[in-house]
DNA sequence: CCTACCGATCGGTAGG
DNA sequence: CCTACCGATCGGTAGG
């Protein structure tokens, strides 16, 4: 009967969502290759070929990873109001506030540096993922910087596109770093640098 | 005889070379964990056992790597002159300048990014390491600002710690951006940018 | 004939 | 620095 169907439908969407989850914690912890499937089986409590039931090749569980990735940041972007009626100053506060964020749900934040430091590399898996994904933050960024040029709210004299790949790059950078030393006050930094081009980011 | 005994140990630091110059590649192309020692040894011209004789454990081609990035930088700043009679404007053009240099010995600079990026996950065999030459790196920046602040060439309110860690965090964001898209102007970005702080900086 | 898995094991390759 | 291998594990697949 039809309920039975359901039943089966929801069990493999949760026993997919505790597989996604394992990745996370997985490949946060030791990125993509230093991940294994063994491993990734028995932190989501499924059996080797289970998991190769729901995810026939390791890069899938990549793909649902950084699928899930998306997701979350555009329901972030949804939550947080829409980029349009958006302050630009409470963007780049949002964004700053976000590098040591430790109530984002599981490791994403951790999984996201990890996965991004490893994908420097040419030949991995989610390299042109992540370039492409650089390059969405750096357009998105430059819009906010555009903003803020026409209301005159700048100062210096970068252009938009410049400010947009240094603070992305500034903002990647800390977290980075902050990912090494967790005592260091990377907010603080990124807002104090930050404030040089944008006065009212300042405190 | 003394000749063949030199000889034979002549021979053993050329293999060796050329296996850590293969590392260089191999890790620089697919990071620690993506490399694998077969795909080393055949860049590297020897067979599977023949490295294991030289290198009886992955990590310790890691770590033969990375004591090669140390002895190059400290090189470079021997060639340099001493960071002593340095001027600082010049410490940090040089630095910049790093970043897209293609003429460095192979690919010392993309392994170190590669390598560096691969590092963040915290169960990396490199994470300590890369951990300490960030500091280290953070503590010479420091220096660097001191002095300008001392001397009255610094703008803003920032402390010698903070641009420290911004400038690092930019500097190496920017690098792997730029592993990420070679079209982008880093060198520009980095000097425009670092340029807010440091206005002899300019051009 | 589907689903959600299992225990066992494939051929090949990892580091050693 | 080679051939000949190991115990374990890799990603992936077999039948049920």
């Amino acid at each position: 009967m039809a309920g039975s169907t359901r039943g089966s439908y929801a069990k493999t969407v949760e026993v997919r969502r505790g597989i996604v989850a394992a990745c996370i914690d997985a490949f946060g912890e030791s990125g993509f290759h230093g991940a294994s499937m063994a491993e990734i089986a028995r932190k989501a409590g499924v059996s080797h070929t289970g998991l190769l039931h729901h995810f026939p090749r390791k890069e899938n569980l990549l793909a649902a990873v950084l699928s899930l990735q998306d997701e979350r940041a555009a329901e972030y972007l949804a939550a947080h109001q829409s980029i349009e009626t958006m302050d630009a100053v409470d963007v780049l506060h949002g964004m700053i506030s976000a590098l040591t964020d430790r109530s984002r749900p599981q490791g994403m934040l951790e999984l996201a540096a990890v996965l991004g430091g490893e994908a420097v590399a040419g030949s991995h898996p989610a390299h042109a993922h992540f370039a492409e994904r650089n390059a969405a933050i750096r357009r998105f960024l430059a819009r906010v910087y555009m903003d803020l040029a026409n209301a005159d709210r700048l100062r210096g004299s970068l252009s938009p596109d410049v400010l947009a790949l240094s603070t992305l790059a500034l903002l990647e950078g800390l977290q980075n770093q902050w990912l090494f030393d967790p005592q260091l006050d990377v907010d603080a930094a990124a807002t104090l640098t930050l404030s040089a081009f944008v006065p009212e980011l300042k405190i």
